[in-house]
RNA sequence: GUCCCAGUAGCUCAGUGGAUUAGAGCGCUUCCCUGCGGAGGAAGAGGCCACAGGUUCGAGUCCUGUCUGGGAUACCA
């Protein structure tokens, strides 16, 4: 929040405890949408009237009179009015919004951002098995996990992004078999061609590195084929690499980096699961029935009881996910979030069930998470399915190429995540105002522009008279660049990354329309740094919402 | 059948601390280039916020029900 916002806040917050005690901590300020009703607006009298027994409007105006009476106010308010049924409408001096410039230009990148907190935070996403290329419903997660982890940066927390997957189950098995028989020189259609495999042409890739005893090396592991072709351990190894290599390109192309790659087959070796069923056990939650054993997770909400401990005595997959999520907790992540497609909503009441019936302490609602929906994509007016890459979908990495890093993050990021997306790419390429992404970047590049023209220093304007920045015009920008922060707040508590979206998108068209409405480089000295640093303010604001979305600002275009 | 999500302008969507006159982009109608990047700007038309009840001084927002669309519903992961 911004300072001087604060200090009314907390003006306001003592007025209103003399006025009513308790009444402080209904001290609030909301943005009202029309400029007529001034900049900040107080609706405590409509909450307090009938408290204090008396009509909204006439508290109103008693608070208003204690208002106008404190330092605070006197600095940085221009007026108090009364509307309606009792609003209190605040219209701001100019200076206090130029304060919001000053702020600005004086922290920089950090503009935006709180103070480390302390807290840590885990962010699970992408996690995707490897066992084929990463696609555009990937895209989509890494954005968002990217965006949110960005997200609650800012807000001081410390965070760590997880990648969880499993090198061991059945889909390996899969991975390691349909290998060996395009090593063998079969490929999908032949006699003797599984149902159950992966057909896509990469894995006749990687059958032919194989056999050429090639070594591949990824972010968490790397392997020496032994170019053996009855070596189904070694074929399973190598694919396992080559495949993570392959997710690995398509993560830095996105710019997307991991702190850590979690195995789910290592909850099994380190004795984990075993672990945790032990627990379910113990604290009674569980009973065996038709050769199976059950965790009763109807006791926490679930539709039905889950089958733990299948008949022929492997776990169903859930159990290593309530191991992951108890493991979690105990390296000390007490807050976590989890970014998955819908097609995993069912898992969450069966996690937060066992979760909660291991009794190992952690509280209901643990783990937050993030469901986002599928996504299409039209190329020419035509909704494109296949890649030859991946021989089924649009992979992540066929999305960059086609347009852009940049374009595809704040595409995915431009919805809310629940919402279904047609990503079209046409229009992420387009040079054009339709293309929001240009938009936006294109007003940061407008200021570059203006900022070269002009040839002085940067840093100079840190401290300029802002007297003049007065207009309409002006007092709009200012406006939109000292909501920032609690826009930050706001988005970081909500996992939502297209607040920031629509926030830029609003900051460019405010810029433009100013950019329009005035002249900067004017020759009044006085005038024109006041100007400039006011787009100087705009541009590092750009610049540190298009970060957070892991979209770049450039100076030129 | 049960559960989740959605239904807001012609189209695509914001709005999830209840609040003053419901917003944006695109499309449509006008208008602004003797200007620092027109990859821009200004103005206008266009909505019974799916429907019906309820809570409230006040509901697009909260509760209940109905309708419509999408998704999830394995001893698959």
């Amino acid at each position: 929040m911004l300072s001087v916002k604060q200090e009314l806040l907390t003006a306001l917050a003592a007025a209103l405890e003399r006025l009513a005690p308790g009444a402080g901590e209904k001290a609030a300020f909301e943005s009202p949408k029309v400029a007529a009703h001034g900049d900040l607006a107080c609706t405590a009298a409509m909450q307090l009237a009938k408290q204090l027994k008396q009509n909204p409007r006439q508290t109103a105006e008693q608070i208003r009179t204690a208002l106008l009476a404190l330092p605070a106010f006197e600095r940085w308010v221009a007026a108090i009015e009364i509307a309606g049924p009792g609003f209190i409408n605040i219209r701001l001096r100019p200076a206090a919004w130029q304060q919001a410039v000053r702020e600005v230009l004086d922290a920089g990148a950090d503009f935006g951002n709180r103070p480390a907190n302390g807290e840590k935070v885990l962010v699970e996403f992408v996690s995707a098995n490897p066992t084929g290329p990463l696609h555009v419903g990937h895209g989509r997660q890494a954005a968002l996990g990217d965006a949110i982890c960005n997200l609650l940066a800012t807000q001081g927390a410390q965070v760590y992004r997880e990648f969880y997957y499993n090198d061991a189950g059945v889909q390996i098995a899969t991975l390691a078999n349909s290998t060996q028989l395009r090593a063998r020189g079969l490929k999908p259609g032949d006699a003797g061609w599984p149902e159950a495999a992966y057909n896509g042409e990469y894995i006749q890739d990687i059958a032919n590195d194989f056999l050429a005893g090639k070594t591949v090396t990824s972010d968490d592991r790397a392997f020496t084929a032994s170019g053996d072709i009855e070596d189904l351990d070694s074929i399973r190894q190598f694919a396992v690499a080559y495949l993570r290599h392959e997710q690995d390109l398509d993560l830095k192309a996105f710019q997307v980096r991991f702190d850590n790659y979690y195995l789910e087959s290592s909850l099994y070796t380190s004795g984990k699961v075993a672990a945790t069923v032990q627990k379910l056990q113990d604290a009674g939650k569980t009973y065996e029935q038709d050769g199976a054993l059950w965790l009763k997770s109807t006791d926490y909400g679930d539709d039905k009881d889950r089958v733990m401990r299948k008949g022929d005595g492997t776990f169903t997959y859930f159990v290593p996910d309530v191991a992951y999520h108890i493991a979690k907790w105990e390296r000390g992540f007490h807050k976590v979030v989890n970014i998955q497609g819908t097609d995993h909503h069912g898992t969450i009441a069966r996690v937060r069930a066992g979760l909660q019936a291991a009794g190992v302490g952690i509280p209901e609602g643990y783990p937050d998470y993030v469901l986002h929906t599928m996504v299409r994509v039209v190329k020419g007016g035509e909704e494109v399915k296949i890649s030859k890459r991946a021989g089924s979908y649009v992979t992540l990495r066929d999305l960059i190429e086609w347009t852009s890093k940049d374009a595809v993050r704040f595409f995915l990021l431009s919805r809310k995540p629940d919402t279904e997306y047609t990503f079209d790419v046409d229009l992420a390429v387009a040079q054009n105002n339709d293309n929001p992404v240009y938009y936006v970047q294109y007003a940061h590049a407008r200021i570059c522009s203006v900022l070269r023209s002009w040839g002085g220093d940067r840093a100079a304007l840190v401290g300029v008279d802002l007297a003049a920045l007065d207009s309409p015009a002006a007092q709009t920008l200012m406006l939109a660049l000292a909501r920032y922060p609690d826009m930050l707040t706001h988005a970081a508590a909500g996992f939502a990354p297209h607040d920031v979206t629509f926030y830029l998108r609003d900051l460019a068209a405010t810029y433009h329309s100013y950019y329009d409405a005035e002249r900067i480089l004017v020759d009044d000295e006085a005038v024109r740094l006041a100007r400039l640093a006011l787009v100087a303010a705009t541009a590092q604001v750009l610049h540190n919402g298009l970060a957070v979305l892991g979209v770049s600002a450039p100076s030129r275009m």
